[in-house]
RNA sequence: CGCGGGAUAGAGCAGUCUGGAAGCUCGUCGGGCUCAUAACCCGGAGGUCGUAGGUUCAAAUCCUUCUCCCGCAACCA
């Protein structure tokens, strides 16, 4: 029987629109599914989403449609997960959703036997809680210690739930975080201990009464399932454990790795395997938290997803520049385990050097010289290959075992740039022996006919190691190469006919004008956002119904005050420090968290307003006396602020009455 | 001293685990070739490998100091 393999992705949770980050994990998760096809294996590649929570069910109230309508016209509908993965020639053999119903059964059964076992008890959860939005909140999640979605106040409340016996488990999580590889790279296992372990693992509560949108307990049913138990077990019941749908987990779990983002490290690095712990089942081989992909230096944040849908989308690119060259770039351009910087102007740089200028015109003028020196057959007579050519022929033997060494160990980087390092020296090659000039003299036919197997050769060789990257180039190129053989075994010296056939095709890749394209984009921006920003007026707060008493007013002392200085508060993304004129003489500093929206320079000098006798407070260190004024709405649900500028004729200290 | 990651040629990166001639791509300058997608090939210029110490016959690599950057966290009157 075949040996298995199985991987994942995370599940996805289907809020919004997937963006170039998902299909990073996604396109490197394919890559190694069709790398272990290829060598044999049985492979099964999981991908879905996670559609149960809070949040979910919120939005889709705002749009009154049901939530299962709402994540449906994310994941099913036209445009969505499942056409984004099928665009991106995404293998997967299974999708889950957390709303398929042998899911549901599955996480119901693992939930009672976990409590049936002990380690999941009935207990309070205390949190702050929003009345009108009827949730609950931690401490972290307030914004100014108010409700972050309505922004009213929020009280102390608790509610009943269930825990699972997380601290149980410690000493186990951490020897397997410690002395074994189970989680790479290895950076991460520091973060996971320093942080999360070593403090001391608190229970975990495993049930919410605050909303439904989830799966109920079953023998308590205004509970409902929380995140932990339902999404992460994702990755057994897709197997069939504790369900009727598939029958394969005796077969292929444990998994072999989970790929999954640096932010959910901790969830898969100790949650999941303390859950499976209390399950009795084994642990996956191994866990592997990659990096992000990031934008101007900075992660692909919530806000831009949402606002500005970036021309990084996954879909734009893919549809201008073709699959396969996104799915290399992703591949090509970074470390898998460290973080990468993504721009259109790399992007298509990586496209014209690698793609266009090497590969692509490597099989071009290949294959045109089979043509125009052979009329496109090679002849047979070809046997002769002398010691020189050995470089390259020794290059491409030895190169399907380093390629192989660096795809077991998830370096998908070094494994294509050894795959182009023969690339490029097949361009070499040609220059070397110039078959232009052999050609011009009928005596060296037979060497001439040795060139060009060897060069395509190497192109077979080469290319068929890139599959797993570029599976729809590397077909075709394999079809002008004249070639139908394509299993791992087939990736070696001589695999070719003597007598190979080649056919001319289109470009493969044509070249990129790098400024032409990049104005296209921006164009392509523009264009959305103005359409995104059209018809949304400016959003303001409803105004208030209760009333301020006059004496409270009066005691407002609000006066026109001048920049002296402004500066940035070290280590603070949000805090600017104002040294300000209040017409007294003493200078005032006040804090104001607005440094995303101005630059401290072009504040300096300016006459602004603010209240001064509220009570000094101290932020990052330092004493804020009073608060400025800033106007504040939303424009397609993004904050927009204005601080309040004056004349620059008041002067300083000038009572606002 | 909150946790973690990083600093290598004008730009983007590899090399650091396992110490042993500073490398790749782009750009730039000069040359070659004409089979090819204005591509390909060769050569040059450009780096005190963030700083300061230490270990060693030998340090980008190991140890320590400091500076700066980026995530997470905190802050947001």
């Amino acid at each position: 029987m075949k040996e298995t393999f199985y991987i994942t992705t995370p599940i996805y949770y289907p809020s919004n629109r997937l963006h170039v980050g998902h299909t990073y994990c996604t396109v490197a998760t394919d890559v190694m599914a069709r790398y272990k096809r290829m060598r044999g294996y049985d492979v099964i590649f999981l991908t879905g989403t996670d559609e149960h929570g809070q949040k979910i069910e919120t939005k889709a109230k705002e749009m009154g449609i049901t939530p299962k309508e709402f994540v449906d016209r994310i994941v099913t509908a036209p445009g969505g997960v499942l056409d984004l993965w099928k665009l991106m020639n995404i293998s997967n053999d299974r999708f889950i959703r957390t709303t398929d119903d042998y899911h549901c059964e599955s996480v119901q059964k693992m939930f009672k036997k976990m409590y049936d076992k002990g380690d999941i008890y009935k207990g309070t959860y205390k949190g702050k809680y929003c009345v009108p939005c009827e949730s609950f909140w931690t401490e972290s999640q307030l914004k100014d210690g108010k409700c972050p979605d309505c922004g009213r106040e929020v009280k102390d409340a608790e509610e009943e739930a269930y825990f699972f016996k997380l601290s149980k488990y410690q000493d186990r999580i951490k020897d397997l975080l410690l002395n074994t590889d189970f989680l790479e790279p290895r950076s991460r296992v520091n973060e996971m201990v320093n942080n999360f372990i070593n403090p001391g693992l608190e229970d975990l509560c495993v049930s919410r009464t605050s909303f439904s949108w989830g799966i109920p307990v079953d023998f308590d049913p205004k509970h409902v399932v929380y995140v932990w138990l339902d999404a992460l077990t994702n990755y057994i019941t897709a197997l069939g454990y504790g369900n009727e749908r598939y029958n394969d987990f005796e077969r292929f779990w444990p998994c072999d790795v989970h790929f999954v983002g640096k932010e959910i490290v901790r969830f898969h690095s100790i949650i999941w395997p303390a859950m499976l712990m209390s399950l009795e089942l084994p642990l996956p081989k191994k866990v592997f938290g990659h990096g992000w992909l990031l934008i101007d230096g900075g992660k692909i944040s919530k806000s831009k997803e949402n606002t500005t849908v970036n021309v990084v989308d996954p879909m734009i690119l893919a549809e201008r520049y073709g699959v396969d060259a996104i799915r290399y770039y992703l591949m090509r351009e970074f470390p898998f385990g460290s973080d990468g910087n993504f721009s259109n102007e790399l992007l298509i740089n990586r496209i014209n050097t690698d793609l266009a200028n090497n590969l692509g015109n490597l099989v071009s003028r290949t294959i045109a010289m089979v043509n125009k020196y052979f009329g496109g057959k090679l002849p047979a007579d070809k046997l002769n290959i002398p010691e020189k050519d050995d470089t390259l022929i020794n290059a491409v033997k030895e190169l399907k075992d380093i390629y192989a060494d660096h795809m077991e160990h998830f370096r998908f980087q070094n494994a294509v740039s050894e795959v182009f390092r023969v690339i490029d020296m097949s361009n070499k090659y040609i220059d070397e022996n110039e078959p232009w000039v052999l050609a011009r003299d009928e005596a060296n036919l037979p060497r001439l006919a040795a060139v060009m197997y060897n060069l395509l050769e190497s192109i077979r060789n080469c290319t068929l190691l890139l599959t797993p990257f570029m599976p729809d180039t590397v077909a075709t190129i394999q079809k002008q190469l004249g070639s139908d053989k394509n299993t791992w075994e087939d990736i070696t010296w001589g695999g070719l006919k003597a007598d190979a056939e080649v056919t001319a095709g289109a470009n493969l890749f044509p070249r990129i004008d790098l400024n032409k394209e990049l104005e296209a984009l921006a164009a392509i921006e523009a264009e959305i956002k103005k359409k995104e920003a059209g018809p949304a007026a400016a959003e303001i707060e409803p105004l208030s119904a209760d009333y301020v008493d006059f004496e409270n007013f009066e005691k407002m002392d609000m006066r026109a005050v001048k920049v002296k200085a402004c500066v940035n508060v070290k280590k603070s993304k949000k805090l600017l420090q104002f040294t300000l004129d209040d017409g007294t003489g003493t200078d005032r500093q006040i804090l104001s968290g607005i440094a995303e929206y101005y630059k401290p320079e072009d504040l300096v000098g300016k006459t602004i307003a603010a209240i001064l006798n509220l009570p000094p407070r101290k932020m990052m260190g330092l004493d804020s006396c009073g608060m400025l004024f800033s106007a504040v709405h939303k424009e397609n649900g993004e904050e927009k602020l204005n601080l309040l500028i004056l004349n620059d004729a008041i002067p300083a200290g000038a009572k606002i009455c």
